[in-house]
DNA sequence: CTCCATAGTGAATTTGAATTTCATTATCAT
DNA sequence: ATGATAATGAAATTCAAATTCACTATGGAG
């Protein structure tokens, strides 16, 4: 974790930026705080331990990771913009509509039919995004014990 | 087209509401266009026929539509609503990042798979989205040209 | 160390697509 | 025809996100 911010603030040094107290608060409230954080929940939990920090530097500290590879935008189509590491490995996403708990999921068959399709069509992929919205578990069962 | 407006009047009648010349150029227009257009592409259509339309009605329409099942709406990230039938059958999208275009494709084995990771995850799914983001066949050798 | 160009900050403002409001008009069952 | 109410369009509002700007902090040059 250390060791991260210190390899974050050089590559920050490298494309002539500097150092700060709040971006670096930002950065480990971010790597601490479970996946898909809204800016809402990052900005809240940076600003409890810090008060002095403002909305605006949270936004972009996390426009600046995600510009240095290190933080994955998403958005889930509640109009909210939810940030991941992206220093684990790649996977999809399954987000329920009724209580909004979103899981994780990795299908390697998955992943390479897609680039089966691309290469079909000519295209060069360099990202994709697979979101399956519908019920999880508990809220399925609670669905059919209403009927 | 004409048959199809009819049905969908009745459905609209059906859940007491009325019929209105605006609405019907909305609708008209929605199908007579390519996919994947935004909201602000459909209200020029539509203002290009007919002047006194206004937006809020465009985009109420085009809600309706979604409501009803026949329209779909899309999000590539762009901050731009788009929409398209829902009368065709499903497919999922490769988008280019370098001049926008939009290709469609269907991989059955891809739905297929996407059905049993759900079921692996006791998850009960009504849709998903899968976008695919790179360069389309164009923009990746003009890409390499510049090399 | 001191200087100082410039990157970063946070409060406040702005942006911009989408939605909502509201007074008016159009539809349609009776 | 009448009246209840759905639909309209201009304008106002919403809201997350981005931007502005006066000020502060950083860090390389000398
Ligand atoms: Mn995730
Ligand atoms: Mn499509
Ligand atoms: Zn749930
Ligand atoms: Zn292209």
């Amino acid at each position: 974790m250390d060791s991260l911010l210190k390899r974050i603030n050089l590559e920050i040094a490298a494309i002539g930026g500097k150092r700060s107290r709040s971006r670096a608060q930002v950065i480990e409230v971010f790597f601490r705080t479970g996946p898909h954080a809204t800016l809402e929940d990052l900005a809240q939990a940076v600003r409890k331990r810090n008060r002095t920090v403002g909305y605006a530097t949270v936004y972009r500290t996390m426009k600046l990771l995600a510009k240095l590879g290190y933080a994955k935008e998403l958005d889930f189509g509640d109009g909210l913009k939810r940030y991941e590491s992206n220093l684990e490995s790649h996977h999809d996403h399954l987000v329920c509509q009724e209580c909004g708990l979103v899981s994780e999921f990795q299908e390697p068959r998955i992943e390479s039919l897609q680039e089966q399709v691309a290469k079909q069509h000519g295209f060069l992929p360099t990202m994709h995004r697979l979101d399956i919205y519908g019920l999880c578990r508990q809220c399925a069962v609670a669905g059919k014990k209403e009927n």
